[in-house]
Order: C-alpha cells, then sequence, then structure tokens
RNA sequence: UGGGGUAUCGCCAAGUGGUAAGGCACCGGUUUUUGGUAUCGGCAUUCCCAGGUUCGAAUCCUGGUACCCCAGCCA
C-alpha cells in the first residue's frame, strides 16, 4: 500500500551505472560504515538509503561495517541498536556483520610494509607538540625531530607500542608523506595511537588503535568495495585515502565518492548533541519520539516506508549549506499513512455534550468502515448513546462566521452520526463551560437534513463506552530552524518546552486492543501509534506522530 | 591571493550548447459526513554577479561575490 517512489537520478547513481555500462565494473559493493558510538539519525538514513539501495536497485550489494576504531566512545549497546535500526529501515547487509577491528591484524601488518618502505615512522612528540609541528592553516609544518629514524628502530618502537610498552599519548606511528603539504591531512598524518583501552570486539588484545584514516580505505580494499560513499567533510581526505591504497598491496582499489550530507529544520543531526540530550535526561533515551533517531521516529510512528520515501525526496547531491524543510518529513509520513492507516474516533480534551432528546436507555451502534477508501480494511463497531464526549476545541461560546463547529444555537455534524444542535451551555462557578445540551435531529442518519446545509462534522466518542487512553502530543524539540547555529548561543537555549503534552484522552472502543506501534489515523486529529514500551492492549497510549493538515488553523491566524 | 568544495523558484532538486522537469510549501476552483484525502489550475522570460565566445549559453571562457569543510593521538 506504501507508495514507494521510483528511484531519482543523482551524481552518484549515474556515475555507478556509466561504470557498469561501460564494463569498468561488473558489480558494485557499498558499504555502510557506522561508528558505534550513538544512536543512528535521519541523516544516517540519507546514507543507509543510498549504499544500500545503490547496491540494491544496481545488482551489487551493501556491507554493514562498524567503524570501530575508537574503543573509549563505543559500545556494544550502539552495535545492537544500529543493527535493529538498518533492519528496520528493510534493508539487509550482504554476509555477515563487519567490524574494522576484524582487520587489525592485517592493519598492523601494513603498518609494519609501510616502514620497511621508509613511509611511516615512531615519533615521541607530545600531543601539543605535534600540534605545532603540523603548522596551520596558512603555515607549513615542520618535521618532527623523530621523522628520520631507522627502518630498525622504528618496526622495534612499533612493536612496543603494540605490546604496551608506552603509555597513551607517549608515541604515535605517523605516516611519512609532507609537512608543508596544503593539504592538512598530507602532514604525516597519525596511523596508530596508544590506548589501553578495553575494546568490545578485540578484547584487552590491543594496546593500540589505528586511525580512522589509517582504516577506512584499507577496509573497503579487504571487503571488496567498489564505491566508498562518504559525507563531503572526508573530501580533503580523499588524497589521504589513495595515499595509502597506493602505497600498500591491497587487493583493490576502490574509490571513495562524496555527498552533501542532510540538513533539516528545527532538527539536531549532531550525534554529540543527540547524546547529551540523553546524558541529561533532557528528553527520555535515545529513542524519545521527539529525537531525530531513527529509533525516535519509529516510537512516534514513522513508518521505513515513510523515511525511505522521504531519503528519495531530498535527493543526493554536492551541494551543501541547504537546510531541508520538516515539511518534507511530515508529507512523507502523511501520504504512507493516509493510504495505510485505519481510522478511528478519539476526543483528545473531553467536553461532555448530552442529548436532552435521547432516552437513557437508548443505544444504538453503527457499523463503520475502517478506511474511507479501501473496503479491503475491516469495519468497526460504534455505539452511541445519549452522553457523548465532544472536542473542546470544536465548541465555541462566540464563534466567527467561518467556524463551522458547535457553537450555541447552530448545528453541526457528529461523523457516522446524527446532526445535532446547541441548546444550552452549562458553565461552573468559575464561568468554564462544563457541558452541552444538544438536541439530535433524528431525521439525519446517513442523509442531509431536509432545507438547510450543515458543513461542520466533528469526532465524538459515547461517555459508556469511550476507552480513556493516554495520548502524547509532540511539538518540534527546538523552537529555531537551526538550534546549533550560533556558536556563541548554548543550543539548549532554544528547547522547546512545550514539546511535549501530555492528553487525557477519550476513543472509541475499536481502540481498546491496539497492539504496541499499531497506527491509526485519529479522525481530524492525525496519525497515531500506539507506544511501542508503554501501550498495552486493554490499556493504550498513543504518540501523535503528525497532524493531519489544518486549514482551520491558518484561517484561524489571519483572523 | 593556505587548500578543498558548492551556487538553478520560499525549500529540496532535474538539467552536461538548442531555448528552465519534478516534489514540498504557498494561492485559487471542484468533490467530500475527516476544514483531511482526491482532483483541476496557478506559481523561475530566467539559472549568484559582471563581461566574453556562439546563430544559439543555466550549460563553454574570463573576472568577481557569497556560503560550506579542514589546523583531534574523533569519525
Amino acid at each position: 500500500m506504501t507508495n514507494e517512489t521510483t528511484p531519482a537520478p543523482n551524481f552518484i547513481r549515474n556515475q555507478v551505472r556509466d561504470e557498469i555500462e561501460g564494463g569498468q565494473v561488473s558489480k558494485i559493493v557499498t558499504r555502510f560504515p557506522p561508528e558505534p558510538n550513538g544512536f543512528l539519525h535521519i541523516g544516517h538514513a540519507k546514507s543507509i538509503c543510498l549504499n544500500f539501495g545503490l547496491a540494491k536497485q544496481l545488482g551489487g550489494e551493501c556491507h554493514l561495517r562498524f567503524d570501530d576504531t575508537n574503543p573509549a566512545k563505543e559500545e556494544q549497546a550502539y552495535i545492537d541498536a544500529i543493527k535493529e535500526d538498518v533492519s528496520w529501515l528493510g534493508f539487509q547487509w550482504a554476509g555477515p556483520v563487519r567490524f574494522a577491528s576484524d582487520y587489525f591484524d592485517q592493519l598492523y601488518i601494513w603498518a609494519q610494509h609501510l616502514i620497511r618502505e621508509g613511509k611511516a615512522y615512531v615519533d615521541d612528540l607530545s600531543p601539543d607538540e605535534i600540534r605545532e609541528y603540523r603548522g596551520t592553516l596558512t603555515a607549513p609544518g615542520k618535521p618532527s625531530p623523530y621523522r628520520e629514524r631507522s627502518v630498525d628502530e622504528n618496526l622495534d618502537l612499533f612493536e612496543r607500542m603494540r605490546t604496551g610498552e608506552f603509555a597513551e599519548g607517549g608515541k604515535v606511528l605517523r605516516a611519512k608523506i609532507d609537512m608543508a603539504s596544503p593539504n592538512i591531512n598530507l602532514r604525516d598524518p597519525i596511523l596508530y595511537r596508544v590506548r589501553h583501552a578495553h575494546h568490545h570486539q578485540t578484547g584487552d588484545k590491543w594496546k593500540i588503535y589505528p586511525s580512522y584514516d589509517f582504516t577506512h580505505g584499507q577496509s573497503d580494499a579487504i571487503e571488496g568495495i567498489t564505491h566508498s560513499i562518504c559525507t563531503l567533510e572526508f573530501e580533503d581526505h580523499r588524497p589521504l585515502y589513495e595515499w595509502f591504497l597506493n602505497n600498500l598491496p591491497v587487493p583493490t582499489k576502490p574509490r571513495q565518492i562524496e555527498f552533501a550530507r542532510l540538513n533539516l529544520d528545527y532538527t539536531l543531526t549532531s550525534k554529540r548533541k543527540l547524546k547529551l540530550l540523553v546524558d541529561e535526561q533532557i528528553v527520555d533515551g535515545w529513542d524519545d519520539p521527539r529525537m531525530p533517531t531513527i529509533s525516535g521516529m519509529r516510537r512516534r510512528g514513522y513508518t521505513p516506508a515513510s523515511i525511505r520515501k522521504f531519503c528519495e525526496m531530498i535527493g543526493v547531491t554536492r551541494a551543501d549549506g541547504g537546510l531541508v524543510d520538516i515539511a518534507m518529513l511530515t508529507h512523507a509520513i502523511r501520504s504512507d499513512l493516509e493510504d495505510s492507516a485505519p481510522r478511528a474516533m478519539c476526543v483528545l480534551k473531553p467536553l461532555k455534550v448530552v442529548l436532552t432528546n435521547v432516552p437513557e436507555e437508548h443505544q444504538e451502534v453503527y457499523d463503520v468502515p475502517g478506511h474511507p477508501a479501501r473496503d479491503d480494511m475491516p469495519m468497526r463497531k460504534v455505539p452511541f448513546g445519549r452522553e457523548l464526549y465532544i472536542d473542546q476545541d470544536d465548541f465555541m461560546e462566540d464563534a466567527p462566521k467561518k467556524f463551522f463547529r458547535l457553537a450555541p444555537g447552530k448545528e453541526v455534524r457528529l461523523r457516522n452520526s446524527y446532526v445535532i444542535r446547541c441548546d444550552d451551555v452549562v458553565k461552573n462557578a468559575a464561568g468554564e463551560v462544563t457541558e452541552l445540551h444538544c438536541s439530535v435531529d433524528f431525521d439525519t442518519l446517513g442523509k442531509n437534513p431536509e432545507g438547510r446545509k450543515v458543513k461542520g462534522v466533528i469526532h465524538w466518542v459515547s461517555a459508556a463506552h469511550g476507552v480513556p487512553m493516554e495520548v502524547r502530543l509532540y511539538d518540534n524539540l527546538f523552537m529555531v530552524e537551526q538550534p546549533d547555529r550560533d556558536k556563541d548561543v548554548d543550543f539548549l537555549e532554544h528547547l522547546n518546552p512545550d514539546s511535549l503534552m501530555v492528553c487525557q484522552a477519550i476513543g472509541e472502543p475499536s481502540l481498546a486492543n491496539a497492539a504496541p506501534e499499531d497506527r491509526f489515523q485519529f479522525e481530524r486529529m492525525g496519525y497515531f501509534c500506539a507506544d511501542r514500551h508503554a501501550s498495552k492492549p486493554g490499556q493504550p497510549v498513543f504518540n501523535r506522530t503528525v497532524g493531519l493538515k489544518d486549514s482551520w488553523a491558518k484561517i484561524k491566524q489571519k483572523g
């Protein structure tokens, strides 16, 4: 039922297609290489859809490889979460889950190879000294005094680094390239650093860990990756990526291609900052429905198809600095759920209505379609009686002309039921409306009233049959388009205090036994998803995924 | 006047010398027992700017401008 879009062309897809047609590549192999130091977010979804999507469409394969070269920041829990997110999005990796750490032995041998070739050396400079010697953006660096050590000494020192003889920060292995290069990545980049850390995959085997630069391209080469797709900030690393491939006896020569990362309105796509929100308990974990993480969006009610569609919509380019309108995302989920979500009525902010001309013992049950356009969805039973709840927002005492809902003396259609007229407004001592007395026109069930038009339709729930339930409404986590735009203002300053609103709602009986992750359209209110943690059949808890488009809100705003 | 990139409608984005796709958003009509959906129509004489080449330029050349990335023993 999901309207999966056909793949849009983009410069990478076109290039790979040309290479396949031209015979330069027989089978494409890509990889998605997350570091297990946090949860995946919507920006990663773009990369996942690109890498897995490309492989799928062009008859190749895509690997899942954890880029686990920094044990201090990584955890098994993140590995588990990432695997689940990729699967949930609907992608299967080829072969086993892979780890850069699977290649540590080979990488070590290749490091020794560079030393023997005179292309790598052990440096004793401190971190601060290394920074000084590196120079600046405009000034060239200068060679370390340890740069010309002999091959034997380097080999010996490197071996002793491995066995844990030296302290962290004391020694590093560096490539000997060019300290005066205008590309800072070529000023003798660090290959290995000493880390006496326990690694989630390799345990305590290693006291040294390879850097990203020394690991990534060679891992690609070992796996036979043909196209190593990454984001634009790695563009400056490409000469280094290629330097390793050209100076090491690697089995294949992958190519790195860069694309622009996703920037989304009102959304943070920085793992570091998202982690802060979690650590400071500003949100309820990585999968809080307000988080732009894959798991947060899942819990909010986004479907895998909607996220895939969004990624197709935004395209893939090298143009940076752009900012995607969040409306694109909400459009993607609405268009999916419009077709697939069964309908139900649920009153979020209940206001009691007594139908004075309906007898106490009166009972009616309607058979209502589960979806207005799909007769393959099961019908549901909707009971009706003397006392109902409607939403507070559907009544106004002093209603403007364009307000088509209920007001004193005015008529409105109860969705799937009769037309009623508001006769009396009951208030408490504080002057607040507590109850409405209305009368039913019994000649309006399934037909329009005689001689007049009733334009408004509102949803309702029978008071005697309604199911109380918690419903959570969400708004943007941040109040500004780019919460981390200004370097001098803490992004937390922009937090939206009203990003979560909890309602004690009353839903129609068909909602009572919803299973976790069941999705519905609450008519006129939006799309809702039973919370995968808190919701239980018989005691449902719903999260609002996204509201329906609301043209009344626009009219109201204009005045 | 360090290096590497990018500039096409409010936003995303096709387009690769032959006379500006599409989506989102927005505006208006029709249908509608969801102010939803669906459907119809509108929405860049112009492609960052200025010159130049050409019968013809968003596409080629020259010179500007703006924005993004790089000085982690992070990835």
